[in-house]
DNA sequence: GCGTGTGAAAAGATTCACAGCC
DNA sequence: GGCTGTGAATCTTTTCACACGC
């Protein structure tokens, strides 16, 4: 089955405000209501659902408990996958010490950078190792995912070095820049300067009344 | 003039592209070659320019500095926006040192905290103020814009007081969760637990064949 | 010949509206 | 009566294809 991608975008949030929901005690909830707390239309809302069978009871709305453990499923991953995290500035500390990173779908098993304060240590709990032995040690750990956090100089280059040697699937990219991989590889981007601009531009665009020129 | 969402993200996109091919002294490039360098078709980055007039030569190509100059006119802002980040945690300290967040376009000009420690301090030079004093002083400084690094758990509520009381106009939020705004505020999400969400479903769902049930 | 600009066609996503079941 | 499930309609975005200027 095809599922599009902002359905995809919906239903991480569906799962993370059931979860909410369930943990508030209650036990049956309408499209309305999701709809309602994540800023969705319910007719939204039952379509994305619809896609997985009919789970919720017409004239009722949705058990609240199975919804969430069905879409769970879903999201299941057919085992822990491997990360490994390019790049410990700032960010990627930040990263490594942020809850929204924490999870049972994977688990960080190696760091790199090219700071030999960093290179041999440990980082969280997590080994540090030379990007020169990237290769190598990222066939060594099976790691099948990488976060990327280097500046954006540096971004291509060791994604280049990674994927040419190692069966990587994805990649998150955290770089201010655009990065272009092989087509087997999913990628995405959190791409803080991009959304920035787009909200002062819209900001902008509103203080104009809508004329971009001024 | 209407410009869609997905435009404008790829227009920013387009701007860090030239900024690259003008330090390394290009003074001429095509459609082509801008969407090879970003993964995008040729005839899209031609349709996105087009909205803003003729702006290449036929036969020619665009002329970088030209084009560089004339995407900056319609991303500069009237003045500069003065922002304000709620949260000064890991994330929150992170993203204050962080280069993708050096812009002429605005100024972090006030920080809040709930921890006695930071308040009262300045971190990266920008004075750290008490959530209680939010109102008070959002409004003393004039800040338009909001970046909420808080935990998830308190993003909703330091919004709600924020634009209860100050003409906020855009917020940026970086929390793991929706935050539902009142419809004149602008609001861009940098979601991490999403993206990592998203790219770990499709890796499964490549993975499975298409079929989700595995 | 080459590469832009653009209307028209295709593809994709959302919203509507209502039948069907509780 | 209330709320889901869903085909059909609408709206949005991308891609095509070719006329036009260099």
């Amino acid at each position: 089955m095809r599922i599009a991608e902002p359905t995809v975008e919906r239903l991480v949030q569906y799962i993370r405000y059931l979860e909410r929901c369930r943990e508030a005690g209650k036990r049956v909830i309408s499209s309305q209501e999701i709809g309602d707390g994540l800023g969705i239309k319910a007719s939204q809302v039952r379509k994305d659902l619809s896609y997985f069978g009919e789970i919720g009871k017409r004239g009722v709305g949705y058990n609240v408990e199975k919804l969430y453990g069905h879409l769970n499923t879903i999201f299941a991953p057919p085992k822990t996958w491997k990360i490994a995290m390019i790049g410990i500035g700032n960010l990627g500390e930040a990263l490594l010490g942020y809850k929204a990173f924490e999870s049972d779908k994977f688990r960080i098993v190696a760091l790199f950078d090219i700071d030999p304060a960093k290179i041999g240590r440990k980082i969280h709990g997590i080994p540090c190792y030379d990007v020169e032995d990237m290769p190598q040690v990222l066939n060594d750990e099976g790691v099948e995912v990488l976060i990327i956090t280097t500046p954006s100089s540096a971004a291509q280059d060791v994604v280049d070095k990674a994927t040419e040697s190692v069966p990587i699937k994805g990649i998150l990219n955290f770089a201010p820049t655009t990065l272009v991989v092989p087509e087997h590889i999913i990628l995405y981007n959190v791409d803080i300067f991009v959304e920035l601009e787009k909200l002062l531009f819209y900001i902008k665009l509103k203080e104009m009344g809508g004329n971009i020129w001024g």
